[in-house]
DNA sequence: TTGAAAGCGCTAACAG
DNA sequence: CTGTTAGCGCTTTCAA
């Protein structure tokens, strides 16, 4: 009894099976009153026997809606993303609609091949974790009427609604909360990438700096070479971290670093092991992100948690209250982290040795 | 200059502009054969200038396909799935299709209810990681002419295309090179989902105790209690192994534990420290699934590498495929994991004290 | 080489 | 309450 999957079936075929017309059937199955009560068992009846499936393509043809919504992200292999991902994956089902996913690995013409994707899909409206090195693709789907909700990263340039975290604030927490355990002679580790939330670290890092009265100079600010558009990599790989770090600890060593995420705390640990310097008695050290594997380090690592999820479902929400509202003037949000204190760098009182 | 995003461009505008009929522009611009040079020049640059993008929603309508293939995966913050991820997406986009994403979280409702997206959405085929525990509306997409590949864990009972991890060889080698250290009383660590994956390696576990001549009690197989369905989380937590690990460890300990992923031997790792157990003297420990700071612990961790960017990028040539080649007999390829050795559980001559 | 007509499956108007 | 008509934007016959 191998049948071949025959055509699916339509409104026509309730139509016809029950000597409706396919009007009836659609308004029927459509919940709409104006119709008797019997009609509407019937035809629910068939469409139940018969495994009827509305057609998504028909039906967003003529309502002009896809129920769809894009989701254009950097690296689902940054678990920051991931968890993004997940967030926005669920709030944008629970509210009926379908995602479509376009992945970019920071490089912008992937983004723009992504942008021609979104209008071709004729998507609702989409949430975006920009490049950030050009954004006149992003124009044109704005002009076009796809409203957008730029997500963790900001254009300005388009007026359009953003959610982020406030990266300055993380950055000037954690800073700031090793020079009050103590350090004086400080460096940040950075991504190398040209884009905002590294800009923002790095405004923190400075700000908590004068604001404690220390001076910073140049090489207290470095950017770690990472290899960028390593498609299905990592984002940014510990090794990376350490054999920079290992280059940064020939002379001397700084008592406290501030790292722009996890993977680079983590090349720094092994590195400062290697000259055996011990974590926090000789150098604190704060990650950024808060990585699952972040708390069951040997040394557990003081870092900044990031409020994934709160910024998926937010970014969610402020694009489908536009999709409703319409034009107003862009809202920005910036979620603020929170700093989670370690053995890294422990409180003041708790600075011991750790041998 | 204010305008509001005026209603996308059609074929139809482009004809009337040039006096053409849309079916003329259609094919000029389908790059058919039957239109003259200069007809095509023309609404080339017309299309150009005023920025027409096509409506793939009435394109795939009258062609049937929606150029789209759905991804069901239960966790993105898995590394091994956001790897799968992003080799996935690179190769549909690559493909010229579009990539619909649903997350299951482990959930057989989520996922009931992704399949009814997909069959909405008429998706030309599926990947998925299907949640195992139930498979009927899997049985219904199939039917209907959507093809399937099931990654990572089969539903034989459905003859879809597989593809996978061998992860009971993983195991197998895993359980192999601890027994080669010199491990006798050892323990397998794993995940509490009714899942193939775990079973796999459970069973890799045993054959490689067999195999050594050693006998396995069923209180060396052990399984890690862990919150299921919460979406947003991790797959699995550290602190659920550090918990258990603690419990498991008051009386005697093993001399090698095989643990199901890298979490697990996080959470091992801090139990085993507080009892002031060395790695891997006292206990050889494995982790699975190479996760990014796996080689960064301060015990390197020795655990199994999973090939995620291959079975992403088969899953989806095997569905092209099949899309194209149609009914077949189900194809099934497990890829070979590879064991990547470190301190945690060394090559036999290099055991030696780490303090 | 081009145009006219038909239809993909569905929904919104309007009649009946 | 139900049916008819029209049309979403596009592509594929089939004529001209």
């Amino acid at each position: 009894m191998t049948e071949g999957p025959r055509p699916r079936p339509t409104l026509r075929d309730i139509a016809t099976a029950l000597g409706l017309s396919v009007n009836t059937v659609s308004r029927a199955l459509g919940d709409k009153d104006s119709v008797s009560a019997a009609t509407r068992a019937a035809v629910q009846a068939e469409a139940a026997r018969i495994g009827y499936v509305p057609n998504t393509l028909a039906r967003s043809l003529v309502l002009g809606s896809a129920m769809t919504l894009g989701l254009v992200i950097t690296n689902p292999s940054n678990p920051f993303y991931a968890q993004l991902i997940s967030s926005i994956e669920l709030r944008v089902r629970a509210q009926g609609y379908s995602l479509l996913l376009l992945v970019t690995d920071e490089s912008v013409e992937n983004e723009q091949r992504a942008t021609e994707a979104l209008l071709r899909s004729a998507v609702d409206g989409a949430v975006v974790v920009p490049v950030q090195a050009e954004w006149d693709h992003w124009r044109r789907v704005r002009d076009s009427g796809i409203p957008l909700v730029f997500v963790n990263r900001d254009v300005p340039e388009l007026g359009c609604d953003m959610v982020g975290v406030d990266y300055e604030r993380g950055s000037y927490e954690a800073t700031s909360h090793l020079i009050a355990g103590g350090a004086r002679r400080l460096l940040l580790l950075e991504e190398d990438l040209p884009i905002t939330t590294t800009a923002d670290r790095i405004t923190g890092f400075r700000r908590a700096m004068a604001d404690a009265g220390l001076k910073v100079s140049d090489d207290q600010v470095r950017a770690v070479p990472t290899k960028r558009y390593d498609s299905l990599a990592l984002p940014w790989q510990p090794e990376e971290a350490y054999r920079f770090a290992q280059t940064l600890l020939t002379d001397g060593h700084p008592d406290g670093v501030v790292t722009g995420n996890d993977y680079f705390a983590l090349g720094l640990l092994r590195a400062l092991a290697e000259r055996d310097l011990a974590v926090p008695r000789d150098v604190a050290i704060t990650g950024y992100g808060d990585h699952p594997y972040a708390a069951y380090l040997q040394t557990p690592l003081t870092t900044v948690r990031l409020p994934a999820a709160e910024v998926g479902t937010t970014a969610v929400d402020l694009l489908l209250q536009r999709l409703k509202a319409g034009a107003e003037r862009p809202r920005k949000t910036l979620i603020r982290p929170e700093l989670v204190i370690r053995a890294s760098a422990p409180d003041r009182q708790a600075i011991t040795t750790d041998r």
